[in-house]
RNA sequence: GCGGGCGUGAUGGAAUGGUAGACAUAAGAGACUUAAAAUCUCUGGGCCCUAGGCCGUGUGGGUUCGAGUCCCACCGCCCGCACCA
């Protein structure tokens, strides 16, 4: 029996597409394009299962719509830079720059063997200074565009990583790659600025009708954009310059039941306060509490009385304490904030620790009201509240804001949670910030004409901190500008910036400008983005901020705001857990090719030691239960690997990696070679019969996978092959039908497993490469059968079941159900009450 | 706390408001084989003795001729954000 070998048939198919240059796309008028890009890997030198799912899925939709005739660009390249190589270059004394190197020619002949259709004659990776040093001239643009600036701050520094992170890089108080605990630090730093765009970024998410909602709705969340009401409050026993106090409130109806002021402890008056050491103890106590979700729950609410106060813009006999106080953040609104207890609650917490005033101002039905132990947050009616009484909330944050504003003491503003993007790493492998400090002229921009400004190589990494800081001579230059002896910058950018552009950059990869607007006119947007939902933010929303930077600074055409016109996001490859114990009791992990499966339960192949089953989770080094694709490409085939990863889950859910499962896809595939094998030997003449359900099949097959692929339900386009290639085992067609069918099962089955297909295509004698073929049509009359089995329903419960022809009228339907024996015994002699008939569907009789 | 999502056989999962469990995996039985592998056939939600029937999509209600699907409440799990005024 022959079998299929896929470890001759795939570098074979690979080097044939190679040679044929089949994935090398140019701009072509003539047919539509079509851009499909995965998001570019970092190149840690081993290949995941969990990229073989993700660039199976993009080379899936990159096969499929080249066979429907688009002019298709799939190109790859590598995110290199990052900390994952200055974490190498100290431990293996190796330099970055090598080692990456060492990593991307590695993965990229791990990648081959998956046979995706990619063209890599755009091929770049981000640490190449042909790169980076566009990405200096796109930082000297923003710059001269003002959104870039430097400013200091108050920034998260990772304490272990060294440096600063963004915002977004922080996650539950903790560094999204080191995990160590973030501190405030006051440093000097570069910042994009991305708030110029909140409003933008935020409408037009409503815009992304190919998004999942649910990264649309964590961007929107992101943002955090509130309307509300910007005002002063007059102080008394102020510090001077303090005369007043300025907050922000989204509750602006709210402001009768105003029992307090709240500053942050960083807010200048709290800092200025300082010279009491007992307040100065308290804000750095303040300063000291941590962020994280644990904290937040047990930390108690917090105060401290300053002695100064303020005066109820209203009701010029009121005035209000003013409190530092650790729940409020100076880096929203103002820093400072009016508590109003009855409403919040956060401040009636607040107020019943230090006893302040706690008076409602809305009720739910515009009666008296009083609040105890929870806020009351819902709509209602104000009450207590001089001119406002009776207002609804909406009218009466409209009436305070037009009061103030006529006042002059304030007006109304809309305040984003988004800050700007602070973009400055204290790392060496990033790209250098093109900027130079001269003790003449300040900070100056680098000539555009000295660009790429390059790292050095010769650095080391024997001491913690910037290798760039303590080089002898790179931080050495002469000032752009009076050309005196003045010193680089040596802070790199965040690499995220990296892969806020690469997209544009693809389309012109050589062009000796960031990009090529011809070609970014042609190939822009990209049609199909793919990744993980853990860019669902980062990275995602960065790049629509560059995008529109882009085009502000003549980089890109207008249409490219939006540069992802669709996005998928994957899911994850998990495995199943093994662990034992050891004698401490602690868990020990064991890789899945260290078990064997031994009668009644899994065992240790070393030692025969039980091995407790832990759930299937994130495949990870920590808990070892990785499965390495290489082994499995060896042992199966690509294909193999790209069909068990793709078929029994959607592809936007979490799959698990078991043997059997992927054994399975194997013997599945050997059955379809098999069959191509055997048509040869079909009996030459079938029946005629068996022909035409054949020839149905086949077209269903084609509308089924079609619309599979179409709609990113890969599992059910399998699904459908399965089907197809059960029912093609079965049927009783001749020679030449079986063959026409195989065909299309080859064609269909193509963008999946591309080097099976092309085998049998070749064994079938069809002309050119099965990568080349247009993709099959199918005739819609072939999808409908003369007769049609109608289920019958009595009272809305399947009891029985009739076959009639297809366009039979409703009447006559309806007197053949009404004929059916079981609706015959049902009725018992009685009319029904009701007869539904829904025309090729299903047949209800209500008794 | 706020926001979002999801609960279907032993398992992964199908199912425009219209025959629940497609397709696959595990498991079981059988065929072929000296034997194993490979391959093929059958069984494959639960219950009842069968024809046949009853029950069944987290729980309880509701809308409907008809609900896994829509609505309400509850339970459980997952994800995101988190003292954002």
């Amino acid at each position: 029996m022959t079998r299929y070998n896929a470890r001759v048939s795939e570098p074979k198919w690979q080097k044939a597409w190679d040679e044929a240059q089949v994935f090398q796309a140019k701009p072509d008028d003539s047919r539509p394009k079509y851009y499909v890009l995965e998001m570019f890997p970092y190149p840690s030198g081993k290949l995941h299962i969990g990229h073989v799912r993700n660039y199976a899925m993009g080379d899936i939709i990159a096969r499929y719509k080249r066979a429907q005739g688009f002019n298709v660009f799939h190109p790859m390249g590598w995110d290199a830079f990052g900390m994952p190589a200055e974490n190498a270059a100290m431990a293996n004394n190796a330099l970055p720059g090598v080692w990456t190197h060492k990593n991307i020619a590695e993965m990229k002949e791990q990648f081959a063997a998956l046979g995706l259709s990619l063209d890599w004659s755009h091929e770049f990776a981000t640490c190449d200074p042909e790169y980076y040093g566009h990405q200096q001239a796109l930082f000297l643009d923003f710059l001269d565009a003002g959104l870039a600036y430097r400013k200091s701050a108050s920034v998260n520094w990772d304490p272990v990583d060294m440096t600063v992170l963004a915002n977004e890089q922080v996650v539950d108080g903790k560094g999204w790659r080191s995990g160590a605990v973030v501190e405030r630090k006051e440093l000097t730093q570069w910042f994009f600025k991305i708030s110029d765009y909140s409003d933008e970024l935020l409408d037009a998410l409503d815009g992304l009708k190919n998004w999942p909602d649910k990264v649309r709705l964590m961007q929107a969340n992101w943002i955090g954009k509130s309307q509300g009401l910007q005002f002063s409050f007059e102080t008394k026993n102020a510090p001077k310059g303090f005369e007043a106090l300025e907050v922000y409130t989204t509750r602006p109806d709210t402001l009768f039941g105003a029992s307090f002021a709240g500053i942050s402890a960083d807010h200048p008056l709290a800092k200025a306060l300082e010279s009491d050491p007992k307040i100065a103890a308290f804000n750095a106590e303040c300063r000291r509490t941590g962020t994280s979700a644990e904290a937040l729950e047990t930390a108690e609410k917090l105060g401290y009385d300053t002695g100064i106060t303020v005066v109820h813009p209203f009701d010029p006999a009121k005035t209000l304490p003013v409190y530092i106080a650790n729940f409020i953040l100076m880096g929203y609104g103002t820093g400072a904030v009016f508590g109003c207890p009855a409403h919040d609650q956060r401040d009636l917490d607040f107020a019943r620790k230090y006893g302040l005033e706690v008076r409602a101002v809305v009720s739910p039905d515009g009666a008296d009201f009083s609040v105890q132990n929870e806020a009351f947050t819902d709509d209602g009616t104000l009450i207590n509240s001089d001119f406002l009484n009776g207002l609804s909330i909406d009218a009466a944050k409209i009436e305070v804001i037009k009061r103030i504003d006529a006042a002059n003491m304030g007006a109304g503003k809309t305040v984003f949670r988004l800050r700007d993007w602070g973009i400055s790493r204290q790392r060496y492998w990033g790209c250098p910030i093109p900027v130079v400090h001269c003790d003449a002229c300040g900070i100056v921009p680098e000539n555009k004409e000295n660009l790429p400004i390059i790292l050095p190589e010769d650095v080391s990494f024997d001491k913690p901190g910037n290798p760039l800081d303590r080089h002898p001579t790179w931080r050495n230059c002469a000032c752009p500008k009076c050309g005196t002896d003045a010193r680089r910058e040596t802070d790199t950018m965040d690499t995220f910036v990296d892969s806020s552009w690469y997209y544009a950059r693809f389309p012109s990869s050589d062009a000796d400008t960031p990009t090529n607007l011809a070609d970014a006119d042609y190939w822009m947007n990209v049609d199909q983005y793919i990744g993980g939902v853990e860019h669902a933010i980062l990275h995602l929303l960065y790049s629509r901020f560059f995008a529109r930077a882009m085009i502000k600074t003549g980089h890109l055409p207008d249409k490219c705001s939006e540069p992802f016109n669709a996005l998928f996001n994957q899911g994850m490859v998990c495995h199943e857990t093994y662990s034992t114990l050891d004698d401490k009791g602690r868990p020990v992990w064991h890789s899945p090719d260290e078990i064997v499966v031994d009668g009644d339960g899994y065992k240790l192949r070393e030692t025969g030691e039980a091995i407790t089953i832990g759930p299937s989770i994130k495949m990870s080094k920590s808990k070892r239960n990785v499965v390495d694709p290489l082994e499995q490409i060896e042992q199966y085939g690509a294909d193999t690997a790209r069909w068990f990863t793709l078929s029994d889950s959607p592809p936007e859910r979490d799959i698990e990696w078991t043997t059997s499962g992927a054994e399975a896809a194997w013997k599945h595939l050997q059955r379809v070679w098999r069959m191509a094998v055997e048509t040869d030997d079909s009996a030459a003449e079938g029946s005629s019969d068996a022909a035409l359900t054949l020839e149905k099949t086949t077209h269903r097959a084609i509308a089924d996978v079609t619309a599979g692929i179409e709609g990113f339900a890969f599992n059910k386009a399998i699904a459908k092959l399965y089907e197809f290639t059960n029912a093609l085992q079965k049927s009783k067609a001749g020679k030449a039908e079986k063959q026409a069918a195989m065909r299309v099962m080859t064609q269909l089955m193509h963008p999946i497993t591309p080097h099976l297909a092309e085998e049998i295509w070749a064994l079938m004698g069809a002309k050119g490469m099965v990568t080349t073929a247009p993709w099959p049509d199918f005739d819609p009359a072939m999808l409908v059968d003369d007769s049609i089995t109608m289920p019958i329903q009595i009272n809305g419960k399947r009891r029985s079941e009739i076959t009639i022809p297809k366009d039979l009228p409703k009447s006559e339907v309806e007197k053949l159900a009404l004929a059916d024996n079981a609706v015959i015994k049902a009725l018992a002699g009685n009319a029904p009450k009701k007869l539904i008939v829904v025309p090729g569907r299903i047949i209800n009789v209500v008794i």
